[in-house]
RNA sequence: CGCGGGGUGGAGCAGUCUGGUAGCUCAUCGGGCUCAUAACCCGAAGGUCGUCGGUUCAAAUCCGGCCCCCGCAA
């Protein structure tokens, strides 16, 4: 089948590459624009783009789709379908149209369910302990199509976005491949979104970042795993701005204050929360710094027991 | 030339402003204590202070070039 694949980020490439190896003849990639980013403006490329590149596919960075442009190539392309994944830009109606077998998208969710930009994200802070990721027909309201195929998977209480975003990467490229193997042979169904239990997923923001220690243990280690790695929970110790990376459920109890330091030794560092519950930092960065244990920074850092730790802005 | 922090024994830091014996905590090794220990006590090893050059009687420290790491902003 002729497809043109439409993504950015890191999330999307395992499914280009699973329709490649299908068998699929990938007539077209789109991906977003290389744009200056990360220390000194350098110019670069998105990881669908370098990935399209080494398979030695054609690659379209238009700046809009809606100004005529991307439909010329589209329709000199002569996709029978067009697969999306996270591309960032929303298709106008013509496009959409344009395809044999229409617009197909790949969600990092249980639609309707966390419908929007951070899906995977929003999953783990509110604590869900299942979540997927669903095929559906583009339409055009934001994750609103038809639903051609949906799969779950079970979160693990300490398992972080950024691993929960390859999972799903994977889990999505395989749904992918099927369910566009369901579309060729005309046996796909779509099934119609149950609006009254949509949610939705805005993207993440720094705001977030700050660990309000009076929140419950369990809601504050779903902070962490949930901004991993962007934009990463965060805390003040000795002074210093740290990114909260990896954090544990000790399942101790206490009466201590909301974010006082119970323990701070080359053991670990234990901080009490809000329900009476316990937080362990296992490891952390400081401002400037690389990634290190928990421990590793109190050997520099003195953070006495009874330390009380506070919201930082 | 987007803004900023940093590179000191294996780890995390101090020392740099005000040049003059390289320090702290932890880890490691040896010994001791103990029913025992990740605990405690005693001792030891381990660093051309990122790199190249300059100034100086003397440079981790002052000056200049280069390399590398990281945060912010996008």
């Amino acid at each position: 089948m002729r497809i043109v694949f439409m993504g950015t980020p890191d999330f999307a490439v395992p499914s280009l590459k699973a329709l490649v190896e299908a068998g699929h003849e990938v007539c077209g990639v789109f991906t977003q624009p290389d744009k200056p980013k990360n220390r000194g403006m350098k110019l670069q490329q998105s990881p669908v783009k370098q990935a399209a590149l080494t398979l030695g596919l054609s690659v379209y960075q238009p700046a809009r789709m809606r100004d005529g442009e991307a439909l010329a190539i589209l329709q000199e392309l002569r996709p029978d379908l067009i697969a999306v994944a996270a591309y960032g830009k929303i298709l106008p109606v013509d496009i959409l149209d344009l395809p044999r077998l229409g617009c197909v998208n790949v969600h990092s969710s249980l639609l309707p369910r966390y419908r929007g930009a951070a899906p995977i994200n929003w999953a783990i802070l509110n604590g869900e302990d299942e979540t997927g990721v669903t095929i559906m027909c583009m339409a055009e309201g934001m994750d609103t199509g038809d639903i051609l195929a949906q799969a779950k998977t079970p979160i693990d209480i300490n398992e972080n976005a950024a691993q929960l975003f390859d999972r799903l990467a994977e889990l999505g490229a395989g749904l992918l491949v099927e369910t566009v193997k369901e579309l060729e042979t005309g046996t796909a169904s779509p099934v119609p979104q149950d609006e009254t239990l949509s949610s939705h997923a805005p993207m993440l923001c720094r705001e977030q970042s700050p660990l309000d220690w009076t929140r419950t243990a369990r809601q504050l280690h779903d902070q962490v795993r949930g901004l991993f790695p962007w934009p990463a929970a965060t805390t003040v110790l000795d002074g210093v701005r740290c990114k909260v990376l990896r954090t544990a459920l000790p399942g101790e109890t206490t009466s201590k204050a909301p974010g006082a330091v119970l323990q701070a030794d080359k053991k670990g560092l234990r901080i009490a929360c809000g329900d009476g519950g316990a937080l362990d930092i296992l490891e952390l960065q400081p401002d400037g710094k690389k990634a290190m244990a928990a421990s590793a920074f109190l050997l520099g850092h003195p953070v006495p027991v009874g330390t009380v730790l506070t919201k930082q802005e």
